[in-house]
DNA sequence: TCTGAATAAGAATTCAAC
DNA sequence: GTTGAATTCTTATTCAGA
């Protein structure tokens, strides 16, 4: 497992809109990561990410915190 | 579109673990809301409410805010 | 442990209808 | 504006292999 890999992904969720896996994917593979979808896919569950609504799109970031009991 | 609907949903998110839209679906239906999983996909939208791993389990829990920088 | 290929599972969208 | 059926898209997992 790349360590190193897993830090770029984050990188690549904080500069970019990553909308899917498949993004990561190529963006990493013209990185010269090597890695399919389902690389991928592992290491957004090790790093946390999740997929949210920000700035109109549906988006992986980095969680924070989660449960809230706003009203709708 | 049922306010009614999305407060439940909220509701049931907050008391079980969700893991899938299915489920949702499931439970609705129980309820006598009758509902299909594009509906919860877009009842979910509204709602917010992100997937998230929580007490080891993949579930939907109500956003809070995302972005962060910590570290790997 | 880590990975990929293939598959299964889950979710979002299209398209029509109301 | 809201919804369901069907479809497409996306993601998680299985299974094998290194």
């Amino acid at each position: 497992m790349k360590k190193e890999r897993l830090t770029r992904i984050k990188e690549l969720v904080l500069e970019f809109d990553i909308t899917t896996q498949d993004m990561l994917v190529d963006i990493l593979n013209k990185d010269g990561y090597n890695v399919t979808q389902a690389t991928v896919s592992r290491d957004i569950k090790k790093l946390g990410l999740i997929k949210s609504f920000e700035d109109g799109v549906n988006k992986y970031v980095l969680k924070k915190e989660t449960e809230t009991a706003n009203t709708v």
